[in-house]
DNA sequence: CGTATTTGACCCTA
DNA sequence: TAGGGTCAAATACG
């Protein structure tokens, strides 16, 4: 297959560049730069883990012998695509992205112009990580552990949470935590729905002394459930004052954006994968639902390098 | 004793 | 029919 010879020329590519990266790391840890040397962990951890999801994808692809792995990537993808009702979004580690979350949280806000049609069903997956090898499940709201399975072609079983409040105040909230099978310190957390719980409505203390920290996931590793009321800083861009997103409780300053996470909300059936890959300078997102929307994305007026390539929009910072 | 977790069974969808 | 998601009884815990 074609795509598949492109995928491992991307991945032997992927390689080259952690191979160059780690010879790299040794120069400046000769020449005694931690900092130096710190940066390049983060670019190596990014590009170990692009090579890690290519080389999933690869695995994916139809073999010669015409076998094909039944838990492969392209199987879960098919089974996305078919799940139309779906808003999905995928946040890797944030960590600082600072600059660049405004500017998406702007793109996002532009690419509901082209929102399809959906149910308040509202779904998101955020990556996060856990400081020591432990669970980051504490994101400052009450979950009750309800399931657990094991999922095929995943090395970690995934568990299901719904809020505690489901039966006492109707909170129809859920989530579901799996261990990321590269690096056992980073969970894939999905929300489904929204608390409409109290103690969404009225975050601790501690929750926004949380969300205020510009430390991000670095000494977070947490993703906050952020049901509450559309901000409205995004609409400064002549956007429609319809804000079907809702984001984060609005803290007004940049640098308290996220905490690291980009919570992003909506109420749309629209489906996307966004990634983080600060180390390559940019960010990446997949759109598997809206692949029309490329060249809507290729002409935005972003301080950003678009490139479409497939069912995937990769952007780069132009600065 | 009330609440949370575990886990096998069941349901739903592709 | 397989796999993911949820239920609910059993069990653990404070």
């Amino acid at each position: 297959m074609d795509g598949c010879d492109g995928e491992k020329r991307a991945l032997a590519a992927q390689l080259a560049l952690v191979l160059a990266m780690v010879r790299e790391l040794e120069s400046r840890m000769d020449q005694d730069l931690p900092a130096a040397a710190r940066e390049l962990c983060g670019e190596l951890a990014s590009s170990v883990d692009r090579s890690i999801r290519i080389a999933r994808s690869v695995d994916g692809c139809p073999r010669g012998d015409g076998s094909q792995h039944p838990g492969g990537s392209n199987a879960q993808s098919k089974r996305r695509q078919v799940q139309p009702p779906i808003f999905c979004f995928i946040v890797d580690t944030l960590i600082e992205q600072q600059s660049h979350v405004s500017d998406m949280r702007l793109l996002a806000l532009r690419s509901f112009r082209c929102s399809r049609k959906g149910t308040p069903c509202a779904r998101r997956q955020v990556r996060v990580a856990s400081v020591q090898d432990m669970a980051p499940l504490d994101d400052g709201l009450s979950w009750r552990k309800y399931g657990q399975k094991d999922i095929l072609g995943a090395k970690y079983p995934r568990a299901y949470f719904k809020c505690t409040h489901r039966h006492s105040q109707g909170c129809l909230a859920t989530k579901h935590v799996q261990r990321a099978d590269g690096d056992p310190l980073l969970y894939d957390v999905v929300y489904h729905g929204a608390h409409i719980c109290a103690q969404a409505a009225h975050p601790t203390a501690e929750q926004l002394s949380r969300q205020l920290q510009p430390g991000g996931l670095a000494d977070a590793g947490q993703e906050q459930s952020s049901p509450l009321e559309p901000e409205n800083e995004g609409l400064q861009a002549g956007l429609e004052p319809m804000t079907p997103y809702s984001f984060a409780p609005a803290t007004g300053a940049a640098a308290a954006d996220f905490g690291g996470g980009f919570p992003l909300l909506s109420p749309t059936g629209l489906e996307w994968q966004l990634r983080s890959n600060h180390a390559a300078g940019g960010l990446e997102v997949g759109m598997e639902y809206e692949p029309q929307l490329a060249e809507f994305f290729t002409n935005a007026a972003d301080p950003f390098q678009w490139e479409y390539q497939d069912d995937h929009l990769n952007l780069y910072s132009t600065n």
